[in-house]
DNA sequence: TATTGTTATACTCTATAACTATA
DNA sequence: TATAGTTATAGAGTATAACAATA
């Protein structure tokens, strides 16, 4: 009789013969590393940079979005939030808009400008998918898509 | 009779009430800083950054490692691994030592006092796993592992 | 009192280029 | 010529604190 493979170790210090540490914290920091490098090279034909890319994406999605829901979505600073806001208000792709219930709040609103910016860009950020995750098949990346979507809620 | 809930889309557009986009590249982007700002601040009290706490430990795992290869290992560029080993350096946590083949390569090895603070920050780091993972559960985080170790080796 | 947006500041990180010493 | 390490520098990102207007 054959003896069972032995049980895999749930977490290993060591996997796969990737020499770095393998905990997941510390992958996800490199790959997001990764990725922003990869992002802020593919935009920069088009003038954007991987957070004005973002904003821009969230303010188009929704009719507008205050200050403060960017920065809580997105996970940058308040005052990180003016500083892209305001670049790309200087290039004409949103303004910033009054709210009616709230004068506090100013709504960032994408401008036709900037939609067509978005669309010039988005192919970039697509095949930025396509190309980073090459080892990956397809249900795969729909696995990891799911995992991370939950992470990124929290 | 109860109709079966409609078969989900395996790519949507948004997904699952989250605000943002749904790519991959961006969810990536987004968790990788969560971990980063929530590793300095845990590695803080211990006196470490999260660039600094990677390379203690890759020097600690091996004998010695070349600068070089830490910088390709971490993805970070040479003149970084530089700076952080000389941070660790006047700390006392490791020494540069020199190579026997090739006088160009120095050697960047843990001293004892690099182990004790690595001994010591390593809960925090753990810690973050749980934390920051605590809507998956055991398979689910053993899955996110593979799935990131291959898009990092790269 | 608390919150939204803003400004200012200091520090860290990233990206590049140039230089040196060795190979 | 090419590579390992180093230095210098500019720009981008992060973190904090303080402030005015408004809730």
């Amino acid at each position: 009789m054959s003896t069972p493979p032995p049980k895999t170790d749930p977490s290993p210090p060591e996997a796969a013969g990737f020499p770095g540490p393998s905990q997941i914290s510390y992958l996800l920091a490199r790959a997001g590393g990764q990725v922003v490098r990869h992002l802020n090279r593919e935009l920069q034909p088009h003038g954007l940079r991987s957070r004005h890319y973002s904003v821009l994406v969230l303010a188009a999605v929704s009719v507008g979005r205050t200050q403060r829901e960017l920065s809580i979505t997105l996970g940058i600073d308040p005052s990180g939030i003016v500083a892209i806001v305001d670049d790309l208000e200087r290039e004409g792709l949103v303004r910033r808009e009054a709210s009616v219930g709230d004068r506090r709040t100013r709504l960032v609103v994408t401008t036709d400008a900037g939609r067509r910016r978005l669309a010039e860009a988005e192919p970039a950020a697509r095949r930025l998918d396509e190309t980073l995750l090459v080892a990956l098949d397809d249900p795969e990346r729909e696995v990891l898509r799911r995992l991370l979507l939950r992470l990124v809620v929290d």
